[in-house]
DNA sequence: GGGTGCATGTAATGGGTTACATGATTCT
DNA sequence: AGAATCATGTAACCCATTACATGCACCC
């Protein structure tokens, strides 16, 4: 038995991304950029060796697929067993941990900032959450078309209006300290003649 | 010369640290939680060998300091140099990374959870945020009349801002969520019977 | 005598990304 | 000819937390 000392949030995305079908490493990595790319990424290195993990543990089964023209696929299906795993994973309160924000740590120390450096940086998250806003609405909008009737589009709709909520706060949040920042630098600018 | 890959943000979260005043590693520790704890943490094991390294740069100085019935300290403060990179590092942009959201990896896979887990998991975001919002507006208050007239207020408040702006995001999320979710519970139920 | 706060540090462990190695096929 | 896509995997690193080891002083 192998310890997994936070949970194991990697494993259990793995035994999660499974239920929706089965799928090789290769596809679940293009799979999570397109689905929970904005919350959540795993990376190859993550990947096969977690899917081989998996399958000792008995989670999950591997099946090799030959297609006409292409290199040999490894496809893992969960088992009865994974997917009890998973339910029991999901009942867990997810941990939270204070995401790390460099913005926030560079604007803490804004004061000894080279000139414009502050603002340069807020108006670049100001642009991308701005972005974020609209790509949000446009795959809920899609999403709907698209999925409509899966059981599982209500919750996947709930994650992209987190995304959605939380761009649009950022955005807020952005062009008050804009306003705040430019008045800022025109004091200093004034003062320093 | 070593390298640092990821732009150095710890080094450079110590550098910033030392502006406010000359501390030690404990000192550090202690501030950080009060101060930059909302979106940044740093635990002894990257300080005191981050701390080191930085002397060894040349970027900050060791200064031993006896107090009575304490043990010994080493207080560091920032060179000129050290000032002069940290400087730099503010002007660069701030690398973004998707923040990994374990609430949001089992809500999106919410149809297969236990009854009652998700309404459980968004209900406890709900609570701490709702209480988020209220501890950034008091330290909000609290900071605009313990530091009034420090140059550096401006910048500490955006950050808390944005604490205050995400949290109440969430809350509205949450409480959007949570409708919704009744509303599916409920219709599970029915169909059941 | 025991808990708490001050103070410094290392070792073990965990979790994760990036770059690399390999190689076929299909599209331009 | 060369780029892109499909496909699997490992090794080297980096970053970070946790637990541990040590010890004094102060208060209850």
């Amino acid at each position: 038995m192998k310890r997994r000392e936070n949970g194991g949030s990697t494993a259990n995305a793995l035994l999660g991304l499974l239920t929706l079908k089965p799928m090789s490493g290769y596809d679940i990595r293009a799979l999570t950029e397109r689905s929970i790319g904005h919350f959540w990424s795993e990376s190859y290195g993550q990947i096969y060796p977690g899917l081989r993990l998996l399958e000792k543990e008995g989670l999950v089964e591997k099946m090799t697929k030959q297609s006409a023209g292409r290199p040999e696929k490894n496809v893992f299906s969960l088992t009865r067993d994974g997917r009890e795993r998973l339910k029991a994973w999901l009942d867990l309160p997810p941990v939270h941990e204070v995401p790390r924000s460099e913005l926030l740590l560079k604007l803490f120390f804004g004061h000894h900032a080279p000139e414009g450096a502050n603002l340069r940086h807020i108006e670049a998250v100001r642009d991308a959450h701005q972005q974020g806003v609209e790509i949000y609405k446009t795959m809920e909008r899609r999403l709907k078309l698209e999925e409509a009737g899966d059981p599982q589009l209500p919750y996947w709709l709930m994650t992209l209006s987190f995304g959605r909520h939380r761009s649009q706060a950022l955005v807020d949040w952005a062009n008050e300290s804009l306003d705040q920042l430019r008045v800022l630098e025109k004091k200093k600018k004034s003062a320093k003649k």
